[in-house]
RNA sequence: GGCCCUAUCGUCUAGCGGUUUAGGACGUCAGCUUCUCAAGCUGGAAACGCGGGUUCGACUCCCGCUGGGGCUACCA
């Protein structure tokens, strides 16, 4: 294959969105896969919607992912003079022309066809104005938008798809279609053919949304006398609210890649969980890996991505595996290096990354977390003293005065233990099982009061991790406090 | 409404006419471990939407239906 040039191109009317995201990736993979060029385009045409801020944010977030443009990254609208030229010339051959009638109008109109059944299209009111009626209506003060003129033998326009095969769609279905809007900026799929043709792009791979547009653009590929020039298309699945519904920023749903990454998800996590997406490696591709997980780093995805192998129906986002996958990468984090992302966007309130503490909270928490932000809520205790209750205190198996024979004699036991013997694991628990054993007592006897003493959590890691972390002060006095509220009554 | 796309466990998917008692992952359930939770390990339940063809044979090919999605703007 000749080395491909493939492009994103995102409009900055919003931030970056995960099926956007999702479309870089795969055009991302196929390039690097094949050697080729991966561009990124602002498609700001929407001069209403579009922003700087968006820009950034768009940028910023699939840097954030590593996906990086390999060529300068061109904004449309500062390109406002070449469509120009190319709309110029399509209206000199007549290819194009000049289109007075108002959005009422326009609006009227499709009212009327929707009413009756029809599909809604462009009457061609405008098709053939004489030009003595344009200069009357320039002089109205009417500015005009730009319509291809969609040849009306044109018949069945076909597109290949590379991943859904041959599509085809009858033009005569397509009215003639603003190419210029009336204020000289270009719609979006005029401005990206002329793009994707000067900047070489050979395969045009995009959103499934996108495919009706696909046959407006070969129509403006070949008016302008491109043919040859038309890319490959692909066009990917999309990707689906659990309700099936298009993935979208309605209140609540988390959809923006900034979203994810505020919660605390890894990028890796989310280049492993959209590459899964609509496409799985083969089977036969995997060495080694025979099916056993689904952990894949971009590398691998790269050299392992094949775009026929991308699937054809929707993809519905799965919260549950993303977690997973998350989850996966945390645990596979060393610890100073979870610290440094925990630090300090996800400690709450008060808490301080110089804390001593933190770095044995982590240790204990990472396995518990699906996301950075999980963290603060897991890790509590470790700041803030726990409120003690009796209930808590006593194992679900025991009773109030084992308990509170368990969780004295720990106490006394403990607190003879050296502060050097603190910082070992293995002598704390020697400790434990000599006081279950002296005091003939159960392991639910000890471990679950001493435990929720120091947590003050039913779930949580084990008490000896726990004495480890605290430390010998703070775990004596929480263990006197556990018992004073033991005996009270 | 019209046009286009699409259809394997709850979800993501493997399967590319016989090798399939339909495989994996997430989730779920059970067990192991165990003071609890998580992690880990082991095992289980769980799917080819329906109806016609084609064929010796169909999850795989074709058609129809049904379901789902998209587009139908001087948004992208």
């Amino acid at each position: 294959m000749i080395k491909p040039i493939v492009r994103i191109a995102p409009s900055p009317t919003g931030k970056l969105h995960l099926g956007t995201a999702r479309t870089a990736l795969f055009n991302y993979l196929f390039a690097r896969k094949n050697k080729g060029k991966f561009i990124i385009r602002l498609e700001d045409t929407d001069k209403k919607r579009s922003t700087l801020k968006y820009e950034k944010n768009i940028i910023s977030n699939l840097k954030w992912l590593g996906l990086e443009s390999d060529a300068k990254i061109e904004r449309q609208m500062e390109r406002l003079k070449i469509y120009q030229k190319y709309a110029s010339k399509l209206l000199k051959e007549k290819k194009a022309y000049l289109c007075f009638c108002s959005a009422q109008e326009l609006d009227e109109e499709r009212q009327r066809q929707l009413k009756r059944k029809q599909p809604p299209r462009y009457c061609g009111k405008c098709r053939d104005l004489s030009k003595k009626e344009i200069a009357k209506l320039k002089k109205e003060d009417r500015r005009p938008t730009i319509r291809l003129r969609v040849p009306d033998d044109r018949g069945t326009i076909k597109l290949k798809d590379l991943i859904r095969g041959e599509i085809k769609e009858n033009a005569g279905l397509i009215g003639d279609f603003v190419i210029m809007k009336s204020n000289e900026v270009p719609l979006f799929f005029f401005a990206g053919v002329i793009d994707d043709s000067l900047q070489k792009i050979t395969h045009v791979i995009r959103g499934e949304d996108h495919i009706s547009n696909t046959f407006n653009q070969i129509l403006i590929y070949e008016a302008l006398g491109l043919k040859k020039e038309i890319p490959e298309f692909a066009h990917l699945p999309m990707i689906l609210n659990s309700d099936r519904s298009k993935m979208s920023k309605r209140k609540g749903d988390t959809t923006t890649v900034e979203d994810f990454k505020n919660l605390g998800y890894l990028p890796e996590t989310l280049i492993n969980f959209m590459a899964l997406l609509s496409w799985h490696p083969r089977r036969d591709d995997q060495k080694g890996k025979e099916d056993k997980d689904e952990i894949y780093s971009l590398q691998e995805l790269t050299s392992l991505f094949k775009l026929e192998e991308v699937g054809k129906s929707a993809a519905i986002f799965d919260k549950n595996k993303l977690d997973y996958l998350n989850g996966y990468y945390l645990r596979r984090l060393k610890n100073d290096e979870l610290k440094n992302l925990i630090c300090p966007k996800h400690l709450a309130e008060g808490w301080k990354c110089e804390d001593k503490i933190l770095e044995r909270a982590i240790t204990l928490v990472k396995d518990r977390m699906k996301k950075l932000s999980d963290f603060s809520e897991l890790a509590d205790y470790f700041f803030e003293e726990p409120v003690y209750n009796k209930e808590l205190l006593i194992f679900k198996k025991s009773d109030e005065i084992y308990t509170q024979r368990g969780l004295g004699a720990t106490t006394e036991e403990l607190s003879k233990l050296k502060e050097s013997d603190w910082e070992k694991q293995g002598r704390l628990e020697e400790r434990l099982r000599k006081v279950v054993k002296e005091e003939k007592l159960n392991n639910g006897d000890v471990f679950w009061p001493v435990r929720a003493a120091l947590s003050g959590r039913e779930a949580s890691p084990s008490p000896v991790e726990l004495l480890w972390a605290l430390g010998k002060n703070e775990s004596l006095k929480r263990l006197d406090k556990a018992l004073e509220a033991l005996n009270k009554n």
